[in-house]
RNA sequence: GCGUCGGUGCCCGAGCGGCCCAAGGGAACGGCCUGCAAAGCCGUACAGUCGCGGGUUCAAAUCCCGCCCGGCGCUCCA
């Protein structure tokens, strides 16, 4: 399959470390606030990255950290007058709740940053006495002209780098050179600390991820990924680290666009956020109508996102919906195996080419319109089985949640059950005014009838 | 300013040298089905400049150059 790496500018060939398995650590959010539309788009897109790799065979090591210690979750600590851990973990879990409520499958590994300081000072460490680093009163920083390419990731040269630093940045007296960053912050009052050779500090951003995904993974393990907007500094800050200790990093980087709102990037910092609970809050479809959004467009193309687009993701999840119910209505066996495999020789072609995921889609949808017609008696009648749970496997593959199930286990079905029989009893006695009376109330109840060749069934809207 | 990604129908959005008189979803319209609806199926209208202008090529939405517009990055960020 192919791939785009950003370090390379192009669309590669993947080959893996080790044939059949793919590693692959994805920047998990810091964790002081809300987590926001953005996050999910970022924990989607790797998750839907995960699910497809493991569908197709490969066994995946997914790793997502949560960073749990950094200024603005101190600060936070600062202004509730809780400690930085009551912070961290209240938040933590808010973001596992909001990424279980988006169905995004756990990863195999979630590290927490400060369970991995012995790791980082470890590295700093190897840093400081390969000559790579240096330590001072405020910290230890790498000497990053030292590093042999150095910025290849953003595509500039250190001198470039150094151009667009002025202008935004104070410069720091401690530093050797402005380019130079803090793998090690020394102590501040009130802060929380740990040991090192260096004093009492904290690590620095980047080492963070460094250290995990080396230590978790190990050498040359296969992707990194993230926002794009961690390209530089973070990403290419973990780089520069590990090629600085004479470390393999990963071998491709991968990174999603971002999410806009109001045509500009949705993040804490403008304030632009929707939280994934508000928006969860809004409707039930919208966990999966999110993803199908995300689906349809390509992970590496910025989305705009609004109420409208919204909507019409939801209408194309319901569109999915209907099919599986006539998929049930209809009989089809949900243990056969019977699957159309021109389908997913599309689909796999669609996904191998950097994870193609609106065409995937498309053939998704296309199978749907070919099950539907298969369901219905058409030219297909003999593969309507075969196409339905084609159709119904690879939503799954993308996580969408599609499930060949009955609606009679909620608590209410034999009340409901009972006006369907009267609505029947009505129509057959051609009392269309009782028949559409039942109707509406149902309908004010939520419930959505369908009269089918094999009787009317009902759902819940 | 520098780097980078992008500008495709009413909306969202694929395609990235011929298979494109441009996928898929949403909305719209007509037909079938229905007691009527809904759902579904079939069909139709939408892209006549694929941001604009040049160029390369037998062939360009797709490649090259210039311009305009927008996103992201330039040390908080997914």
């Amino acid at each position: 399959m192919k791939i785009y790496d950003t370090l390379q500018d192009a669309l590669v060939d993947f080959v893996p470390r080790k044939e059949g398995e793919v590693s692959l650590y994805a920047c998990g959010p810091t964790v002081y606030s809300h987590p926001h539309l953005g996050h999910a788009r970022q924990a989607m897109t790797y998750d839907i990255m995960r699910r497809y790799l493991e569908w197709i065979g490969f066994d995946v090591v997914h790793v997502a950290n949560i960073t749990d210690i950094d200024d603005n979750i101190i600060n936070r600590a600062l202004d509730e007058g809780k400690t930085e851990t009551e912070v961290a973990q209240y938040w933590e879990k808010v973001y596992i709740e909001a990424m279980d409520a988006l169905n995004i499958l756990p990863p195999n590994v979630r590290p927490h940053a400060t369970d991995y300081v012995a790791e980082m000072i470890e590295f700093i460490t190897t840093l400081v006495d390969n000559g790579s680093a240096y330590a001072n009163d405020s910290g230890v920083y790498l000497r990053v002209r030292q590093v042999e390419g150095y910025g290849d990731l953003v595509h500039r040269t250190p001198d470039e780098l150094a151009e667009g630093a002025g202008a935004r940045v104070e410069v720091d007296d401690n530093k050797e050179d402005p380019l130079d960053f803090a793998l090690w912050k020394a102590a501040k009052p009130g802060e929380p600390t740990w040991d090192s050779p260096w004093g009492a500090g904290r690590p620095g951003w980047h080492i963070e991820c460094a250290a995990m995904a080396l230590d978790i993974l190990g050498d040359d393990f296969d992707l990194h990924g993230g926002g794009n907007d961690l390209v530089f500094p973070h990403h290419t800050n973990e780089r520069a680290e590990a090629i600085a200790a004479g470390r393999s990093f990963s071998r491709y980087w991968l990174h999603n666009a971002m999410l806009n709102i109001g045509g500009e990037k949705m993040s804490k910092s403008l304030g632009n956020f929707d939280t994934i609970k508000d928006v969860l809050a809004q409707d039930p479809l919208n966990a999966r109508a999110l993803r199908l959004m995300l689906l349809q467009t390509h992970y590496r193309k910025t989305l705009e996102i609004n109420d409208d687009v919204m909507a019409q993701a939801r209408e194309g999840v319901k569109r999915l919906d209907a099919m599986v119910r006539k998929a049930t209505n209809n009989g089809v066996d949900i243990t056969s195996t019977e699957r159309d495999a021109e389908t997913f020789t599309r689909f796999r072609e669609a996904m191998d080419h950097d994870f193609g995921t609106p065409e995937g889609m498309a053939v998704v949808f296309e199978t749907v319109r070919r099950a539907n017609g298969a369901l219905d008696g058409g030219d297909e009648a003999d593969q309507a089985q075969a196409l339905a749970l084609t159709a119904i496997e690879l939503a799954n593959v993308f996580g969408l949640d599609v499930a060949v199930g009955d609606s009679a286990d909620d608590d209410d079905a034999d009340q409901i059950e009972s006006m369907v029989t009267a609505r029947n009893e009505a129509k057959a006695s051609k009392d269309y005014g009782e028949a559409d009376r039942i109707r509406d109330e149902l309908t004010a109840m939520g419930i959505t009838l369908e009269d089918t060749a094999n009787g009317t069934v009902w759902h819940r809207t």
